[in-house]
Parts: C-alpha cells; structure tokens; sequence
DNA sequence: TGCCATGTTGTACAAATGTACGATACTGCT
DNA sequence: AGCAGTATCGTACATTTGTACAACATGGCA
C-alpha cells in the first residue's frame, strides 16, 4: 500500500482513530460520544486529537453544514499490522506467537472466540480480509 | 498481586523492562547488548530509562562492584497482562479476541507455534463469557 | 436578514518522553 | 596508594502528548 510510513500513533490518538474506523466517519460530537465513559474527555480535547490525526494522514474530513465530517484515510488493517507489530516487539521482543498465547491465557475469550479461532488455525492460515 | 497501579510504562521503558524480564538480572552495559541493533541508543540513555523504571517500581538494583545490578520487582504476567490490556482496549476497544484474529492472519506463525495453540486450544482453554 | 447556538481555530501549557552530556565516584590493578 | 577505566548521578533539553480555553466563523431558524 501507498500509506507507510505515516508517523506514529500516541495512544489517546490510537483510541480515536480506532472509534473513527468502527463509525467509517463521524463529527468530533459522534467520536466523542463513542468514548467510553471512564474515558471520556473534552469535546475540544478530541478536536485536537482529531486535527493531529488528520495532520499526520490518517484521517481527512469534508464539511457537512458548519461541521467536519472525519473518516479514515488508510487502511485499517496496514494501520493495524504496524501498529501490532510495534506493541509486539516492545513488549514480545517480536515474539507474535508469544501474544497469541499470552491471550490465550489471559484472554476471558468465549467458547465463540475459541471456535472461530480454531477454524482458523484448522484452516491452516486464512487470507481473506475477515473484519472487525 | 500486590504490585498494582504503578504508573503507566512508556514504549521505551516498556523495551527495557522487557530485556530485564529476559535476563532475569543484568547491568546497564547488559541490556545495552540485548537491544536490538535498529534500536541501539545511548548507554546513557538505557541508564535513565533504568532509573525512571525503577523509580516507578518496576525494578530495583544492587551493587556488584561499581555497577548496578537491575532486577525485576514486579511479576512479568501482572504487567504483561495489564499493558496488554490497555492496548487491546486503545487498538481494538477492548476486544481480544479481535486481536487474536488479527494475529492469526498476520502472524507469520510457522507450524510449530500453530501446534502450540491448537494444543491450548484444544485443552479447552474456554470458561467465562465477560468482556473487556 | 440578523442572531445564536454550535463548530472550528489558534494557542497554551504542564507533564511525559526520548535522548544524552558532563561531572563525579568508585573498583581493581600496579 | 594512585590511577585509569568505567559507572552513576545530576541535569538538560527538544518533542510529543494530553488537555483545554478563548476567540472567531457560520449555517439555520425566527
């Protein structure tokens, strides 16, 4: 993809993006609705989050009325990938299969989960894009 | 345990702490030697990502001659288990089993790792349905 | 057509982070 | 005992992050 190499996500901009992928797009009012609530935080505080988004290139917005409409401007999954990746080294040493039992352990997955993730495996490795 | 609530680890601390975790013990010189080599940084720079580690209580050191030895204080899963957490909450709003997913498309697993989960897997490794 | 509620912009600012230098202290060797 | 080598400590400093206010713009309704 045409996207890499974007500069890094801080955590509180990660949250952000993250609602932004789930709406496809939104006004700060949607986004900061999205926010769970021991997360919750000024409107003008994820106006901010939104415009830094939006300068480092992961979001665009268009205006509807007064407001600015955002939605994502890369991929999610490239997003994701790198973004898992980082994490995984910080903390895995790169060690991805560590994580993948880490959360098998930890996980509080249900019997769904399990089975989803043993056709998966059973399928020996997918490719398609699945979705969240 | 008892080690709960200390402050939140950054991205370099967490690299760090990481090393310590795999030494199990080790001097600055020790962890400067374990870093990988695209993140290779100043010696001086390990020693005050020591310092604020230790300083929020993640490690603590003794003396072996005129160096320090650092050592873990608190238990690797705890902490592991937390900043995982946080991460699936911030990339996958606190959906885990979104995160295994992903890893299972993109984790490169080779067979081996594969057979490792498929045994946890199997072993039933499902109980409650509570979330996030 | 003018006002107001609501949005956006500019700006601020403290705290955290990444990175590291210079000065000082201590250990082991000769 | 003195010195060379190496560690630590105090400190610094530019950025980034988290958080937000005040001022200004504007679309929609009366």
């Amino acid at each position: 993809m045409v996207d890499n190499q974007l500069p890094a996500l801080s955590p509180s901009e990660t949250r952000v993006l993250r609602i932004l992928w789930e709406l496809r797009e939104g006004a700060v009012q949607d986004v900061c609705d999205q926010l769970p609530p021991e997360r919750k935080v000024a409107y003008a505080t994820v106006q901010t989050l939104l415009r830094r988004l939006e300068s480092k290139g992961y979001i665009t917005h268009t205006s509807r009325g007064k407001a600015h409409i955002f939605r994502p401007a890369t991929g999610r999954e490239e997003v994701v990938t790198r973004t898992v990746g980082d994490f995984v080294d910080r903390l895995f040493g790169g060690d991805r299969a560590g994580l993948m039992l880490h959360l098998a352990d930890h996980s509080g997955l249900g019997a769904a989960d399990i089975e989803r993730l043993r056709k998966l495996i059973a399928k020996g490795r997918n490719e398609s894009g699945e979705e969240l």
